[in-house]
DNA sequence: TTTTTTTCTGAAAGCACTTTCAGTTTAGCA
DNA sequence: TGCTAAACTGAAAGTGCTTTCAGAAAAAAA
């Protein structure tokens, strides 16, 4: 009752079509060598039976799989799918298929570990390369190639595209204060994400250079979430001493911060200046200054670098940087000197 | 060079272990009758080696794979993201994992095809069951379970969830004639899709109901796409007697309804009302008043019930109807009675 | 101590396929 | 017509794993 009908083989093809396994199977890889009314024949029975090849089976024997793996934390956050966008493209215009993989879970349990584990399971067996989204980890042991999209670490063992975090955060940061704001707050990404340190850092050096003394009090943690982006948005606003513009790691905490506004009767641009960072298509409805990452063009390059690498060639490039681009929306505004 | 290392096999940790192969086999698969300190020898050796199963050879022995497949058109798509965010979450709750497939070109090849093609190549391989969103085929053979999400077809061969297309339809028609429209034009979804020719039903049903005559030259074709929303609203909108109110088949077509609204110079919604279907998160951003589908709910329970079937229970419903919800946002408003 | 039961382990078959190797036809040419 | 080359086909080995079967070792019972 559990396994219904068993599922139609090569075999089956075979003994219809009265030929060997063998035959089938070069007609089925497009080899040479076989007649072409056989191959028709056989074309046909494979038709009529509703044949198709057991993947596993197929991958074991030989190395050439036409498919690509993609291994994401969670398909739901909006940078994850912006991602998936650019990959999506980029395997509709190759000859490979495309094999998602996602636990879901990552909350739970550190990703590192499973990182290794999701990588070298497709690797091993089913997938001729992955590509890895957010990947904390610094090396990969695996026997196909690998290209990491926005990895943790600067410098990985590994190919790897990655936007140009704190460039793009220093000019953010150059934006803000050539509109005159001094007290600029900052929502923090999650600690353990490289990108999310590199645009700290953006934040600080951009504040050093402009001679503006640093006030730890305006820097507040964060996950990259809009729920703690609103709870610590509130809490920078409900400051004494409150900042007139707040940059937060990513647009996700930048929407709560507009949350927290609107709750406390703020308006954007005109008493709070907000910027983002990643540009998610929900930024332009929200008029959102942000930073655009190009993360579907990042999916893109990474897919086409790993069908390079597949295919034996080298890179020119080990780690590509995606230039960032501030992209100006009506979520700032020029500040008014406010009479001290 | 192409293959580098050759990945760790069973037999690799057995050898280090002093082992059979079978006896590592058991303490993967956490079968009885292997001594514990032998167990722990072994456990210690894998982790050390960093072997994991090839998913493709133990695909083929055994019948439990604990994954399920999910075959997406695009998903680039609002309307896929939306579902897969569903099927995330459940996935996330259960102890399988997700494997998604995509081709990328549905646009280029007719779907119908492909989609038996998918479904049998996971299903017959690598899958326990898979859930196939929006899919066009009537019928599939399959050895293992399938669920369809959304499937064009109202009356398939297996189980399925479905939105309750028609009547959200009537209830969207109903709230704007409520408001005083009489003039309502209609923006197709694509023909091949069931649940768009239901919601045309449900427009055309709503009139007569009413009472209003049907001018068919406020029904336009359609793709679901915001290009050729765009399209076909302007064309409405430069009728001589435009519509007071549009009704765009999705989201997305209403997108473009939008866009053409604002390149004519038409507020909305003072000059013109506007609805949509699916609720996309974009929607909420647009004030779009819209049908909610709870596609991501549809996602959960079609996962729920594909683990249902995959466990060899049966299903209480094989068709699972999502009740639609109209959500009044701010493109809509009553009719101005107007001097004729 | 012997017999029975329980615990543990390995050999080998089988899963559905690809690929190599060798063998049989057929065609090409003198 | 004979000989060589080309075209075609099948048997069988091998891929990494699970599972059955049976046998050995240890523990329990007699």
């Amino acid at each position: 009752m559990n396994h219904k009908k068993r599922a139609v083989t090569i075999q089956d093809v075979a003994k219809a079509a009265g030929v060997s396994v063998s035959t089938v199977s070069r007609v089925l890889n497009g080899k040479i060598d076989v007649a072409s009314d056989t191959q028709d024949r056989i074309l046909a029975i494979i038709g009529d039976l509703g044949y198709t090849s057991n993947l596993a089976a197929r991958s074991m024997r030989s190395y050439k799989k036409n498919l690509i793996g993609l291994v994401v934390p969670d398909i739901g956050f909006p940078y994850s799918i912006e991602i998936m966008k650019g990959v999506n493209r980029a395997i509709a215009e190759s000859n490979f298929d495309l094999l998602l993989y996602t636990t879901g879970d990552i909350q739970k349990n550190g990703t590192d570990l499973h990182e290794q584990h999701y990588v070298s399971l497709l690797n091993n067996s089913i997938t001729d390369g992955v590509i890895i989204v957010a990947s904390a980890a610094a090396e990969f042991i695996t026997n196909a190639p690998i290209v990491a999209v926005d990895p943790h670490v600067v410098n990985p063992n590994y190919p790897s595209v990655q936007g140009t975090n704190y460039h793009g955060s220093l000019e953010v940061m150059e934006y803000l204060i050539g509109q005159g704001h001094r007290r600029i707050g900052f929502i923090s990404g999650r600690q353990d994400v490289g990108s999310a340190g590199r645009r700290l850092k953006g934040y600080q050096d951009a504040l050093a250079n402009a001679g503006i003394d640093l006030d730890e009090g305006l820097i507040t943690p964060g996950d990259f979430t809009q729920k703690i982006g609103y709870k610590y948005a509130r809490q920078l606003l409900k400051l004494s001493n409150p900042p007139t513009a707040i940059f937060a790691a990513n647009d996700q905490s930048a929407i709560g911060v507009f949350e927290a506004a609107e709750e406390l009767g703020l308006r954007i641009p005109e008493d709070l200046s907000v910027v983002g960072f990643d540009n998610i298509s929900e930024a332009k409805y929200l008029g959102l200054t942000t930073v655009d990452q190009f993360l579907a063009d990042m999916g893109y390059v990474a897919v086409q670098m790993l069908i390079k690498l597949i295919g034996g060639e080298l890179l020119e490039l080990e780690t590509y940087k995606m230039q960032t681009k501030l992209v100006e929306r009506t979520s700032c505004q020029k500040l008014i000197q406010t009479a001290y």
